[in-house]
DNA sequence: GCAGCAGATCTAGCACTGCTAGCACACTGG
DNA sequence: CCAGTGTGCTAGCAGTGCTAGATCTGCTGC
């Protein structure tokens, strides 16, 4: 019995530690520089361990999403007010952008906007919710306006389509509109 | 010197055959279904004439893209009134995702936001420039903001992170933001 | 009209990807 | 000490983008 549960310990250590490397590889490399070898390599196991856990890479990065959704859900609700959420929003875009991608731009296979949602990903969007002005009716779409925005910022500046220069007067802007 | 002309005619139709077997491949199976081999046979040659005209996969992506942009300008320029622009901003990247992506999404090699900038991509943000309050200082700031929020709509929607019915809502709040 | 050259195109292959089948070993329980 | 279980490995598959070298076509000058 005992045997049996160091196993499953030691099984799920080795999760954690599979997790960090790939995000610490994609963080470092990005997505596309997170292959099965170089992962196994760095966990200094055969790449089919691998697969004793995930059921391929996009479970390994969806895994690693989800840790991201806690993340920044905690660092969202430590500010109050609109402009401080949102920076802190963009803040953890720019610090961690790999992470962000498999949150929000990667197809990664994880149930959004449905009932199974993991309660961290709803905890972020509540943490939007709650600065844009709580319980009226249609603070829904009004959220997931805002939500866009911000993603959009994120995602065209990364792109190279919009320089980074003028972020905050953006930001500024944005946080006006959405005060009056 | 006739031989020669023909030739370089033929050569440049070929290049506009791959670039539509391309952007038709994409929009079937998205990009990632677009291999060489499958473009190849498709226009009925070996790979490596791809690259007789292309450095590589992302330089075809950047033609299509560029046919993008200049389809996008036009539209736009058609519509008056933000709620109209914005309306078949959203309405051309669902009708046309995989050109989109190429455009907005996907890494790829063409200069943004400098001065070497495709004029048809200057074109398109121009027309959004147009509609959300024309000559004012600072301008610039809010059409990127207008333009943020779209795309993050676009793009949450496409990733499945929001639900894609309640979109006419989002943006009837969006332009009624940038309308006050 | 023909020889020879030049350039365009193809076949074959490299190094890589995600993923898996099947074997070997080590560790467990009796 | 032995049988059996289950874990992890080696090797390999089918696919990727891209390229080197041979081949073959068709033009050019005699």
């Amino acid at each position: 019995m005992t045997a049996q549960a160091r196993r499953q310990r030691d099984h799920a250590e080795r999760e954690r530690l599979i997790i960090a490397a790939a995000r610490e590889l994609a963080e470092s490399d990005g997505w596309e520089g997170v292959t099965t070898r170089r992962l196994a390599e760095r966990v200094e196991y055969s790449q089919p361990v691998l697969y004793t856990h995930f059921a391929g890479k996009d479970a390994i990065m969806a895994a690693v999403a989800l840790q991201g959704f806690a993340e920044l859900a905690d660092e969202l609700r430590t500010r109050s007010g609109l402009a401080a959420v949102a920076a802190a929003y963009l803040d953890f875009a720019e610090r961690s952008p790999a992470l962000y991608d498999a949150m929000f731009s990667r197809a990664v296979d994880l149930p959004f906007a449905t009932d199974e949602t993991p309660p961290a990903l709803r905890d972020g969007f509540d943490q939007l919710r709650r600065v844009v002005g709580a319980g009226e009716a249609g603070d829904d779409v009004l959220t997931e306006v805002l939500w866009s925005a911000l993603h959009g910022l994120v995602t065209l500046t990364r792109g190279r389509r919009l320089p980074r220069e003028l972020q905050e007067q953006r930001l500024a802007r944005l946080v006006e509109m959405f005060t009056r």
